[in-house]
DNA sequence: CATGAATGAGCATTCATTCAT
DNA sequence: CATGAATGAATGCTCATTCAT
């Protein structure tokens, strides 16, 4: 009452500082779960569980399951989308921005790998949950690509095919990558960059 | 009827027929559900909710979910490998084989495509899980690659890279093709192939 | 059709024998199975499981586990009987009788005791099941303890609890007997007997 | 109230008492429920119908039927040691001593029993389920018994046989006595204290 | 009669979500 | 806001019993 009137007066004190460490505390705690059991396979619980709240204070940051991952995915988004640009606007040609995405993919992804993650063959019928950052970077790719081919710096092959083709062959081989020890971006990107660009003379125009 | 009591001596009758359709059922029923719910979603009960059966007649046939994936995986890689051998087979050089080898796997994923399933733009959280048809090549085309850069028939690159490029692409493909209508094989193959043809001349030697 | 014709005449052929012989191994896997499991925690399957029928044939026998259970009880009184009835027969006075019953009882149940059967401690939270063969003998020892009574054979004391008394009694140092290896039927009637006799002359009269 | 915040330091509002109140009510209901069905034919439904409780409740405080029966068994040592242990302090004699024990054994049966209980002539194969309380009590009475023994206060017989002779016959008489209307406890204890002691002058050393 | 697959009611248990404190 | 117990729908699975062969 004499003391905590301040809360009053500043409401951007230690309740507004506790409450971003609260919602910190479950996205951490959501992705090391997910990596750890997949998404599907993560509840509720194990992700309170994982931090020091109740059951109940969960609801108060998130509706559901789905909405952290999201929330997860916008973070990834969030702190991929720079990297991306920057390949963009460093790059000379469309050549060179796919080596430099790809780079950037893939040091991105070593950088949020958690350990602990199911890599590839793990339970039992394999399911491949996309991480949310995965998730997040697939539709920011696949619209640096298309606006390459429509600004005429890359050829006018299907875009729809390439994006896929660039997507699932990042998320195979960064799935490897991450397999190794210890994890080569330089030599990961160096592979992928080689086989899409050397490819990519090759493809049917449309 | 012929020379015994049919009872005791001749166990193909109604009752066997019964007990393989029932399986079928069921493993249709499994894979329509896994296709619409994803794995992890999916319940034995949906499954069963998915024939004519009652629930305890699927723990006649099956101990759990895992065993009907893996079911209804091996029934894949059964399904696909000759045609995978006859990729192999039929191929001149390597190239070829690549070429009929993606044919063969867009093929057999229109084929095995059920109705329903949510191809790419799906469930909230992206889940690739690997369709059981998927992982059951996962092997094949491996070992064929790998045995390709024994025989000298493919350039010495990081086997392991380039089969998760292969499969990852043929996935993101092939799940782009199946979402075209209709899905068009010869053209899906064509630019895999060209893709990984065309990139596998400037992949990094080993 | 032509050897068998004697199935119809002689209705206690191989047919007769086939069933006892079901009847029989019912009942054995029966007691095998409750001793092992406990009456309640055994299933019907259990039963059949341990025989070579299928499980079908069980219902030819029993209409249910109960049904076996009192069969078996049945046999056990069937069996036991002769035994008590020889002990009243041969003993010159009630003490005489009280010895040879428990003795006949101790070599009764050690006769009748299955390996396995759980000896008092066991599952979790302990359940004794009255094996069957106690059940039958139950009434049995009862009915001569009265009977006794109202030949004044025995003191007039409370006919009710001193038969629990000494049926009580007996279960428990039976038990205690069987675990002991090898089980001293010898002994264990003594202590029995003692107990039951020296107290006797104390029991208040009725 | 007096001088924190009560939320945070005062736990021994409502909920604490709502929290108590219900394990007493799944308690109480499994009593009475394993008295009515028996402790393997009873299920965790019944124990929850037996409440006002969800059944997801029930985990919220026991994790098994088991364990139900256990904090039962818990209960009833908790209740019944302090009267065993005053038997054994106020006794002048081992004599003494085995009268106020069974006088207290005998109580706290009639005290702790449930109508409904099925005593005796119960449902068709007879399952003599320890009760909590006896299976309680077993320990103790066998250690207080052999403490008699070393401490020269009774005479050298086999302990092991006495304390299974004590204990069944006072499980067979306490349940004879319970369907006694009304039962009798003083009546109960003289007859087993009888016969107990009459015959302990008679047993074979060892 | 023997067979053994089908049945479906029933059980233990988990989990997302609510809400009184 | 935080708490964490209560809720009850939903799930995996078992089992006694039936019945077509």
């Amino acid at each position: 009452m004499t003391q905590d009137s301040a809360a009053e007066t500043t409401p951007d004190g230690k309740r507004e500082r506790a409450k971003a460490a609260n919602r910190d505390a479950i996205l951490k705690a959501a992705k090391r779960v997910f990596a750890e059991l997949g998404y599907e396979a993560s509840t509720v619980r194990d992700i309170i569980r994982g931090t020091e709240l109740a059951s109940g204070t969960f609801y108060n940051y998130f509706r559901s399951k789905e909405e952290v991952y999201e929330a997860l995915a916008d973070d990834g988004a969030r702190r991929f989308r720079p990297m991306l640009r920057a390949a963009r606007e460093d790059a000379g040609d469309f050549e060179d921005f796919i080596r430099r995405a790809l780079f950037a993919y893939f040091s991105f992804l070593r950088g949020e790998h958690v350990d602990g993650a199911t890599p590839f063959t793990e339970r039992s019928p394999h399911v491949r949950s996309d991480t949310p950052e995965m998730k997040a970077v697939y539709q920011e790719v696949r619209a640096s690509i298309e606006e390459a081919i429509v600004r005429g710096m890359a050829p006018a092959v299907d875009a729809d095919y390439l994006t896929c083709a660039c997507i699932g062959m990042a998320t195979d081989i960064g799935e490897a990558m991450l397999r190794r020890d210890p994890p080569d971006v330089q030599e990961a990107s160096a592979f992928a960059a080689a086989l899409i660009l050397g490819g990519l003379a090759k493809l049917p125009r449309k």
